[in-house]
DNA sequence: CCAAAAGTGTTCGTTTTACACCCATGG
DNA sequence: CCATGGGTGTAAAACGAACACTTTTGG
């Protein structure tokens, strides 16, 4: 079948398709983004994002979700698509068309041995390298999106772990958006949409009086989006 | 060089690049969509998207603009990505990755002619037939994306002609978002943003009284969006 | 003169913003 | 006992939704 039909296309330009992974943390009030030392040529010795070529029998999602595996030893990792990179010129080795794919992981749930074993190194934005290619421009894109999406849906709390503080997520919420939020403010922003449960337990490292963990409860926030509610932060 | 280069890739698969265009136009108060009816296997006969291969010395934007010119005559159009699709299994031809761009397009400036006679047709959005292979998916998936981005940025302006009335711009926005409209509280907060310009023209077409011309000033919108102004409609 | 669309104004309730204030506690 | 961050309350301003009202003009 697919001989058959593949004899449609037999006159058609074939090419390189690669994925590349924006790897976002968040770490001591920081966003972090994970880049790779390249061992082996082209680029030999620069950093760039971590990524691999799709295989002719694997979907590109897919691809993304494997460099991250192997990289981290991290599954079940949130994933969007970015957007598309297919200028011609792109890489002067080859024709090779980029899908730029975004993760928000927790950093506390990735293996750090594995991870430097890998040649990879988690970065905060402001002092990233120089990349290759057009890696910077993927990340800039990615941040943009990444700031669209926080605003209207509650994607922060992929990038925390399970538990956490409503100051923490503020924290977080300051480093995506690069400017200082009002504690008291944010605060009821966050709890009117009532999809954080309090746990009766208190993390104690930043204040003497301590702050109440919480926990994202999936369950109502898919049901309040499914009845069309509007989570607008900010 | 390209060939001294390529080495570093001889082993890695390569597939078809595609893209495909979601090429929507307003008529009527209606949205409308460009589809395209083939004439040619694979899918003869069936409705798909317009859309091409991307050949091997050409960005995948230019493929989609290529396309568009092709079959509409229009150049100089609106066009952004929308998402890449790249399963497998998608296209059971062969492997085949596509990127889907959806166009905003002036419905009174393009080629009727020189469209139908390239099989290409506008439907109403609600009225569809069927669409082959995921391309029923992309403009599900353009619509999203459409309407996300137009309520953030005056993004609409592209469909209307050079100039239009308020309320032609408000029945465009209707239209986008499947929803009435209060004519008093939209003329009000378009005219807010202070990015119009009235001409000393009327439109009689569907009053007695009237209503004026206005045309998007387009540089002072493109000074507010530097100065971090928020457009948010609705 | 009147129907009908264009355009303006007013009201009222909600949300946002800024900021004052109370709470809890380890050093 | 007090400095510090956690957490609550509140008043003023801004905004949005609903709707009444005025304007214009061809038939």
């Amino acid at each position: 079948m697919i001989n058959n039909q593949e004899s449609y296309y037999t006159d058609v330009d074939k090419m390189h398709v690669a994925t590349d992974c924006i790897v976002f943390g968040f770490h001591q009030d920081e966003l972090k983004l994970l880049i790779f030392n390249r061992r082996v040529q082209p680029h030999k010795g620069g950093w760039s994002l971590i990524g691999s070529f799709v295989k002719l029998n694997e979907d590109v999602d897919h691809a993304a979700k494997r460099v991250l595996r192997d990289i981290t030893g991290l599954d079940n990792v949130f994933f969007e698509q970015s957007r598309t990179y297919g200028n011609a010129e792109r890489d002067m080795g080859a024709r090779c068309v980029s899908v730029a794919q975004f993760a928000l992981i927790r950093i506390d749930e990735y293996d750090e041995e594995l991870t430097e074993m890998r040649g990879a190194f988690w970065y905060r934005l402001e002092e990233l390298p120089e990349l290759v290619l057009d890696h910077y421009q993927m990340v800039i894109d990615a941040l943009d999106i990444l700031r669209r999406k926080a605003k209207h849906q509650p994607i922060g709390f992929e990038l925390l772990p399970e538990k956490f503080t409503i100051p923490q997520l503020q924290s977080l919420y300051e480093a995506i958006f690069q400017r200082k939020l009002d504690p008291g403010n944010f605060r009821k922003k966050i709890l009117s949409f009532k999809i954080l449960n309090r746990l009766n337990e208190k993390d104690r490292s930043s204040s003497k009086r301590g702050a109440f963990y919480y926990t994202f409860d999936h369950d109502t926030y898919e049901k309040l989006l499914k009845s069309g509610y509007n989570f607008d932060f900010l």
